[in-house]
DNA sequence: GTATAGTTCTGTATCGGTAAAGGTAGTCGC
DNA sequence: GCGACTACCTTTACCGATACAGAACTATAC
């Protein structure tokens, strides 16, 4: 028994298939009465209803927008602020209908349906990225430094970074370590220019992995008086071990993070605000605009987007203590 | 300038249609040396690699498995629970190549492919469930009365529920109210078991919203000595209200939450532990089981799981308060 | 020299829809 | 009574691939 198609509503009925195309996908184009003895035949033959990998051929859509991310999904979704990110972003497109497709880094990219994808913040050489591109698929490239065609949403990182380093500065601090994921990036530049001068003590950390041991070395060996931080998670692996040292914060030791991630606010952490909700928006927009632009070549392009941030100063950062403000 | 496809690469190089589509596919039907020249000539055509559609309309296969729930998608991703249980679905599908396609409820199920489908947390009977049963894609239930052919993903609601309410009773609570969103379900059914006879006073909450009116009112006027609570975020809005009325915790008032959130160890929160991460990992196992069958109809049906839980206990419970421990 | 098998490529059939233009009546206005 | 309109349905022409069976050719064995 072969699977019950338009085709076969069509013959039992003695109308065209259109016709009964129409009746599932615009019903103003039939007569009330026809679309109801159509539906009831559909019914008895047991039909599924229009395929969407058949209707997604002819009419080129999918309904899907694809996200990016090259790192297992479970740190994407267990982190608070990448997960309110996608969050918006999901809300946000599902209000024009569309649905939101997580390609893990093992799944090939091209291999899947989507109308319009958001890279969110992969290497811009990221090989699914560049089967993306390659598809042709409009691309919105979410906290990503990457020069290409593609619309960028990103929020100031530099800036950010800036006022948080000056935050120490202005304190009297001159002995700052930095921890960052890797050399070069926004932030760090943004570090750098607010430290006006003084070289800052740079350590490496895995943004998604425990730094304990690093962390340890670093305030032990190095005795920084304040640390600027890449994120508020690291920011708080900083506070668990200046802990174990018996350091007090801020007396001993000041600590800057960065997202306001919601543990920043319970642990006092100081820190540069960002607003993953206005991100996510702002992804999703400029995703709408590039669909439109599919369908109306005149549609403006969207422009770059860079989200303002703010620093929030709480009770982790202070004076930096006294007679050890020069570097050592 | 029409697009370019399989066909014209196959015309360019005086070669079947088929042997280009391997080239792509099936690298292994073909010679090396022919295959070379083919990838030779789609990159000079700018091929943009086969199309996802059609070759999902060709295999019958999309490579995506949808998530369906009922709510706003930002409160799925925002809750750390749910988040932690679809980050682990996606991260063992993806080990499958697969995809994880969110469908907010505003997105018409039956309209986006998908191989498969978890639904998360619904009604039986919503519309999306409804749809694509009919379709007849797989479908894995997951925290959901749902007695259909379907297989079904829950935790021991009732059992973790039960002990929560006799570790109450054992402490020898009398006057306990329950907080739960709906009369009904698994886990009140478990509270009255535990209750063994006593009976609480039910107060309904939005699981998603702000309760702090309706708590106050119970805590005022009902005056319990504890309260069992339909989840952990619920629980902690109960420690917020108790610690604005002066009511000492647990001395005064005894809290239970549930599901372990990772709010509840910063809390003190005496809740029942779920494991999400085993959830996730044993829906995307029924999900793989479904599509085997579809290949190989002798694979055995998945069967029902039901995952344990766990009482912890922490500081917000403690024994009822002298003389105060028969109902008022 | 012929059967056996393996490699490489082709032909045909199919997957299940939608878009856009094309009839064909009946209706309306005048 | 005639053109224009509207309402409804049909025709034609795709959308871009994969599955499966078999043909042609090469190598190996005996």
């Amino acid at each position: 028994m072969s699977r019950v198609t338009l085709q076969s509503i069509a013959d039992r009925l003695g109308v065209s298939r259109m016709t009964v195309s129409n009746a599932f996908s615009r019903p103003d184009q039939l007569s009330a009465e026809l679309r109801a003895s159509i539906l009831t035949v559909a019914e008895e033959l047991g039909y599924r209803g229009p395929d969407p990998a058949a209707r997604s051929l002819a009419t080129g859509t999918s309904g899907a927008i694809g996200v990016l991310w090259t790192e297992p999904l479970r740190l994407a979704l267990s982190d608070a602020v990448t997960a309110r990110f996608l969050g918006a972003v999901a809300d946000e497109l599902s209000a024009d209908g569309l649905a939101l497709t997580m390609l893990p880094p093992t799944v090939p990219a091209h291999d899947v349906a989507m109308d319009g994808a958001i890279a969110y913040s992969c290497a811009a050489d990221a090989a699914p990225v560049e089967w993306l591109r390659r598809r042709g698929v409009p691309i919105v490239a979410v906290d990503m430094a990457w020069a290409d065609s593609s619309v960028r949403v990103t929020i100031d990182d530099r800036g950010g970074a800036r006022r948080a380093a000056e935050h120490l500065v202005e304190w009297g601090h001159r002995r700052i370590a930095v921890l960052t994921p890797q050399p070069g990036g926004e932030r760090l530049a943004g570090w750098l220019e607010g430290l006006a001068g003084i070289k800052p003590v740079v350590g490496f950390v895995d943004i998604f992995g425990d730094n304990r041991t690093a962390i340890l070395d670093l305030l032990r060996r190095r005795r920084p008086t304040a640390v600027l931080c890449a994120s508020d998670l690291v920011a708080a692996q900083v506070l668990a071990v200046a802990g174990e040292l018996g350091l007090g914060v801020p007396e001993e030791l000041s600590v800057v993070g960065f997202d306001d991630h919601p543990v920043a606010a319970g642990l006092g952490l100081t820190t540069v605000r960002q607003d993953p909700d206005a991100k996510g928006r702002a992804a999703a927009q400029a995703i709408r605009q590039l669909l439109a632009r599919r369908t109306d070549p005149d549609a403006g392009a969207p422009s770059d987007v860079e989200l303002p941030v703010e620093l929030v100063v709480r009770q982790s950062t202070g004076t930096a203590p006294a007679g050890e403000g020069t570097p050592g």
